[in-house]
DNA sequence: CAAGTGTACATTGTTGACAATCTGTAATTT
DNA sequence: AAATTACAGATTGTCAACAATGTACACTTG
């Protein structure tokens, strides 16, 4: 697992750089975002702006109006957040059963090193850094599902739990939370494991 | 209500055009979609259906490779449709509970419209026309809820459901399923209503 | 003959120019 | 003075040309 993420595309790195910026709060709910300024930025024209605008509109981030631009979506509302809850956990919870008999070794290694990039974030209290890994983690364990697009349903829903929303007043319960899923995985507790990874999506 | 539906922009148009297609099976799983054909029969630029192809990957319905253009997703595994039952069956019913009391005369005016045009197309056995109405008709539902974006996590659910599904026997089942959800509305009746969605959601 | 290499060709990625649309402001009308 | 219209600037939408990438097939090379 490499430090950095590697992008194929020019849209992927300007999406990626500015739903840090979104997930972070840099940028705030309603704020718009105008194609011409971007481009001068990150110094590309404006079809790989729009193509990164897209992306973000699909993860629920940004909303798009035609002929208006996009903005910043508003946070979810919290009457929504329980369903959101539930669906989530649905999903992972989904995936973590019916791969984990075939969870290889590479697997474990990486979620290992995302699991001590958490630690890492929690200890220095970086919050952004601490999303970010969050995101790796579970992105992760979806993505190893052998349906591949079992990721599309539940990246917008990943997107709207980690819009604006800090539940814990202790930053290294997250660690702790993380660290209890693998350990279960490690040891075979299936069972464990399931309950693990429910506790921590709330 | 119009007959047809009213599209903004020219990248709209197109998605619905091709979105019918691949529901349809007209385009079957695996078909790479090229560009500068679609250019040419719809007369645009590729610009637009560069956009239609964003819009239908994000609804799961084509699968995007950088550098190597789209093709139409295969459809879903059996494996992952009960998941996606249960997904589609606790955004909807969470809808419908929320939003029950607050339902207007002239939401329902909408809804007997699109229910009129399901029993249409059951009557003439015209299965593409029930697929266009039925979704039609969860939408509306989904879309009167006021967290707008709730609608951006029921699509690509929705979608492989849709896709090359027909669970039905006797065609004219869909209008009774529908009927009834509608009539438990009329009747003020929640929890048959919501009773009879669950019902038609598998 | 198998494996690798080179070279057209097809296709997607990116760009800058131009067209269409929206927004706010000032002039006009009643 | 209030409502409407006309206009100018800003912004997004579309287009066609060019660049970069991927693909297929013939060709070398061992």
């Amino acid at each position: 697992m490499p430090a950095f993420e590697i992008y194929r595309t020019l849209p992927e790195q300007i999406a990626a750089r500015l739903q840090q910026e979104v997930l972070s709060s840099k940028l705030k709910p309603g704020v718009p975002l105008r194609e011409m300024d971007l481009s001068e930025r990150f110094g590309v024209s404006r079809g790989p702006i729009r193509e990164a605008f897209r992306q973000l509109t699909q993860q629920g981030l940004l909303v798009l109006e035609p002929n208006k631009g996009v903005r910043v979506a508003q946070n979810p509302s919290v009457e929504v957040r329980p369903l959101v809850v539930q669906l989530r956990r649905k999903i992972e919870t989904f995936v973590l059963d019916s791969i984990f008999d075939r969870i290889t070794a590479a697997d474990l290694a990486v979620w290992d090193e995302i699991l001590a990039d958490i630690k890492a974030a929690c200890e220095s209290n970086d919050v952004d850094a601490l999303t970010e890994h969050d995101l790796r983690f579970h992105r992760a364990i979806i993505q190893s599902h052998d349906d591949k697009d079992l990721f599309t349903l539940w990246q917008p829903i990943m997107m709207r739990m980690l819009m604006h929303y800090h539940r814990l007043d202790d930053i290294m319960e997250s660690y702790r939370e993380h660290k209890r899923i693998l350990d279960a995985i490690h040891n075979g507790q299936k069972e464990e494991a399931i309950q693990a990874l429910e506790n921590n999506i709330q």
